[in-house]
DNA sequence: TATGAATGAGCATTCATTCAT
DNA sequence: TATGAATGAATGCTCATTCAT
């Protein structure tokens, strides 16, 4: 009498895929368990057989998308291209992961985002802390731009500030991109933005 | 012989204050209307002498912060000023009438626009409608570009990508900037954003 | 200095008019006090000065429709008529009283009847005792029925009986006239209830 | 490994049930939807497992007393009886199935009567159309009038305005007995009503 | 005396979570 | 282990009544 066998760890990433599928879609807040349960196929109580709460699911969710991206991003980092192109590769990279698995990926960023803004001051912060991140992505950034300076390939600047601006640049193509799907293609919108930044507009 | 006298516009605006006090602090979709009674230190139904509904407070909350701003956008493009002074001037009045009334419009600001995310689909598109702000914003900056590049004073670019991406750019650091208050002068960046943008940061 | 001089008493009626009104077109559970104090053009706090609650316009109005109805019935009992001839005048003047005021009335007393009714166990049987009413009522023409009998003009029959089918054809008549104002003429109905009732409708 | 069994038809029908019974006692408009949990022993929350509103109940209690009535209508109208007999069996079947359950029906009646009248203008009417019984039923009474005047059994009146004083009769004789229950007894009300509607009560 | 601004109890409905099976 | 029936806390909104002026 052995008991049903089940991959227990396989079923968590199949519902927490299902939420990830209903967040997207719906916005954290407006996703309830049991259109969870139903887009996983299974009934609202087996989901806390596999996940605490809705807040557990979404704290999973955060960071089973990021895994990834963090990964790569210290590839990049690790390797000795010189600065411009690191620079484009680690926008690319971050861009890539948020259209990774059809853009759905981005949908949900943008949930977790207006989610980490509205939450500033409570406990989901301990989950997805903004400032932290984009702190993190600051200072990687500025490093790039750093060792660009010192090699005499950018002109003088404000590493720190440079850095948040083209941060910002990012994040705020990607909302675009999220609002209206047909706009451009993120990819393409990278390399505007980096061929603006690194020539120049004026002639 | 009289009844209670009572500016019924003067207290609108004190409830109104008092609800975007709260917006900013916990997001619209948190905020209880007990909240904003409390925060305007008055009683759950005297909101509803001077509002018809929730959703109307978020309404009037919306217009009251972006009607300023959208005479003053509207004065700097009927301006004579040259491209590259239209573009600063522009990016310029925008920033700063979110971190007018000391910041606290910055952080209502952004439970508006992720509302607006958020609710991609629903009915309070009606109100906020990001895809449609942002396309009229985009159409300005091409037109700066477009005028720009006939003249000569630009070189040649996809003017539409361009405008999206200085958009994203602006969103992005506002983002940073409210987040982390400290972190910079939103007003200093933007002639950093600028600044790269228009000489490039490539020697 | 004398005060303001105002009959309270005008006044007070003045407003119970106004309560019948809207009472008539709303039902009383749906009539708010606003509505009243719209209708009768004052404020809202002033309907207080006259009226301890809105239960007690209610009651007052009540009183107020039924006193005229219940003098008339007593004088068409105190008369010398033939019991036919009484039967029919009784029942003539309660149908008069309903439709008098140009059946305004009649709406009011639609929703006494359905307020007494629902309230069988409540507070406001003090003041709407329906089943009390019926019973007069059918003590009334019960007598009259018996002293047909007595007088041989009438055939056997139980008297109890027949004065509460007499009744609530009436009642009934009166309900479907309500619904709607233009199937007929409720005195029409009437005569015809009377001539199939004394006369039988079989060959 | 099952989740708990429930018939959910069964229980939905036990909910329905209590909600009757409250119906009856308090008026549909007083009764809350504790007031119904209470009474059929369950939560709140669980009511709305099996119906979607308050007004969904009070549409499916209305469904569920007539249903029955109008089928067993429609059989004596299809008989063959005489129509003294059938317009006596029409009448046997309406009251009884008011009295059928114990009488419990007849207070909601009572209460789907009263709300049927003072909603005249509402949304209730889709459910409760009064005005559309009415008629119904008047022409189905008129018919049989009609098909006794032909046949020469009836003497020559206004078939129209009989039904309708016929109805009211039955209509009123309901609402006597259910203000107070003692009075007489239904069925017995009936034959009264048709025995002096047949033949008269004149000598 | 007259007023209407202020109020909070009250209500229908939603949904995350529990738990008997 | 899996389930979904059951639940009640929570919330937006209404309206009779109070009371400062």
């Amino acid at each position: 009498m052995a008991p049903k066998i089940v991959d227990k760890e396989a079923k968590k990433q199949e519902i927490l895929k299902a939420a990830m599928r209903v967040f997207a879609q719906n916005g954290v807040v407006k996703t309830k368990m049991a259109d969870i349960a139903d887009a996983a196929g299974i009934g609202k109580g087996t989901i806390y057989e596999y996940f605490r709460s809705k807040e557990d699911i979404f704290a999973e969710a955060y960071t089973h998308i990021f895994q990834g991206t963090e990964e790569k991003i210290g590839a990049v980092l690790q390797s000795n291209q010189a600065p411009e192109e690191k620079l484009k590769a680690l926008m690319t990279v971050t861009v890539e992961s948020f259209f990774s698995d059809g853009g759905e990926f981005a949908g949900i960023m943008m949930s977790f985002w207006s989610e980490g803004i509205r939450n500033k001051n409570e406990r989901i912060i301990e989950i997805i802390n903004l400032e932290e991140i984009y702190s993190e992505y600051r200072g990687m950034i500025s490093e790039i731009l750093q060792e660009g300076m010192e090699k005499g390939i950018f002109r003088k600047m404000d590493a720190f500030m440079t850095a948040s601006v083209l941060i910002g640049a990012m994040d705020g193509i990607l909302l675009q991109r999220i609002l209206d799907p047909n706009i451009f293609k993120p990819q393409q919108a990278v390399e505007v933005l980096l061929d603006s930044y690194l020539n120049g507009i004026k002639k």
